[in-house]
DNA sequence: GCGACGCTTCGGTCACCACCGAAGCGCCGG
DNA sequence: CCGGCGCTTCGGTGGTGACCGAAGCGTCGC
């Protein structure tokens, strides 16, 4: 009975395009149907077709705005949906050619959004101070310990909901986990509205600032990932990467 | 980059007959590619297809013994995927037409395995005894107490691996999350290989026997679900439904 | 208002793929 | 050794769906 569904449903993301789409979207940030259209190589009307789909089966939600309509994933779980996916995939290669692509895949390395967590090498480091705080447990699975829970309801609980707390997210570029799940969304939010972290041009790629870095020292001891890499705090035009030439997750 | 990779990896789950072979193998067992020609209702010919597919995609593992060809799911991360997938579809309704169809169902619904795990009302209510006895907690996700992990260790250590020892896994009868991973393979191991609880036939139905109950009593103290439905504690034949006919998950 | 723009709808084309029947191959039992 | 059986390979067929260009519709900026 639940074969066809089943069909139906991977049959979503069996297609390139939509494959595209959806990887795009993984950043947590609302798309317009053009962007995705461009950013797939496909004409608009391709564009419009496949969001359609997508948006009937409750993988994506739209938002009409004037003449614009923008389109996120649904759900947490649609993305923790796609990331599983994805993590069953063969390991992947191809070193970037061009510098510019260097460079922005550099600065996607160090430090980036994944859905709405944070990844990179910043995102396993904030792992690693959790843990070495005593605040995380990866024992049996990812959980916070008690001592974690009552800090994360200090910086703003999370709101209660049936998302799991704590679970880890493989990443792609250190070939580890890090902490997704609701504490890792509360954290990553926490980061940014404080200023300790912001995000590098339009794309995805988050830089720690130099109130971050005393933020971060203060609460976890000095580390590597959150000293700034260069004096330029403030310049960020420099790898202003526009979104979509990249399929890092 | 890995768009394609995505597309091609979802594809085989997007083909009705791929997907009814995964969710039949979802109980673990190894299945002979004419069962599940049958099972799905096409020719041994694009059975084959399929299964080639499937195999060099590494989602199952394939065992020739003389002129057959078992095939069974390679990984357990591979059924957690499916379950993952499935975890997303519309629920379900369509209540059983036969008799024999009833019988069968009830018989899934009191007890039975997914994958390597217990699912079912017994599957529940193990989980809940579990929680009851302070070994599994279920604060922040799935995650065994350090009793649980002892008392995991005394009954057979599970081989250390990457799998996490304790995550839930959406029971569709039940509509309640039971224990699945190590923890969960360990212990329904343990249960079948101490003879407290057997398969029904050849299907994936399992029934407590009466040591079983006797044995669950004396570790979680009395429940409904261990306590034998009947007398009729040898006859096995009676709910003999044949592989295929069925597909809870 | 009047273009420009973003998106949508509509036909039509083309490639892909699931499926089958028939023939072939290897293993098993007698 | 021979027939039966399970599986496989091979063409051929049909249906589905991804894609585009062109035309249409609503919104925004001037």
């Amino acid at each position: 009975m639940t074969a066809p569904a089943l069909a139906r449903f991977a049959g979503l993301l069996a297609d390139e395009t939509r494959a595209r789409f959806c990887l795009a979207l993984l950043d947590g940030r609302a798309w317009t149907a053009g962007e995705l259209a461009g950013h797939a190589g496909v004409a608009p009307a391709t564009a419009t077709e496949h969001l359609h789909k997508l948006v009937a089966a409750g993988l994506l939600a739209e938002q009409r705005q004037g003449r614009h309509r923008y389109v996120r994933l649904a759900d947490p779980r649609v993305a923790q949906l796609i990331e599983d996916l994805a993590a069953h995939l063969p390991p992947r290669s191809a070193p970037p050619r061009s510098l510019r692509a260097a460079t922005a895949s550099a600065a996607l390395a160090r430090g980036r959004t994944c859905y709405d967590h944070l990844a990179g090498r910043l995102g396993v480091a904030v792992t690693d101070a959790l843990e070495g705080s005593g605040l995380l447990s990866r024992s049996a699975g990812f959980s916070l310990t008690p001592a974690g829970v009552a800090w994360l309801s200090e910086l703003g609980a999370p709101p209660p909901s049936r998302r799991p707390l704590a679970r880890g997210c493989l990443d792609w570029t250190e070939r580890r986990e890090h902490l997704a799940g609701a504490a890792g969304a509360a954290i990553c939010r926490h980061l940014l509205g404080n200023g300790w972290l912001v995000r590098i041009g339009t794309g995805r790629a988050v830089r720690v600032t130099r109130s971050g870095a005393a933020a971060l020292t203060d609460l976890f001891g000095p580390a590597a990932a959150w000293s700034a890499r260069d004096g330029f705090s403030n310049t960020s035009s420099a790898m202003d990467a526009p979104p979509g030439v990249e399929s890092v997750k």
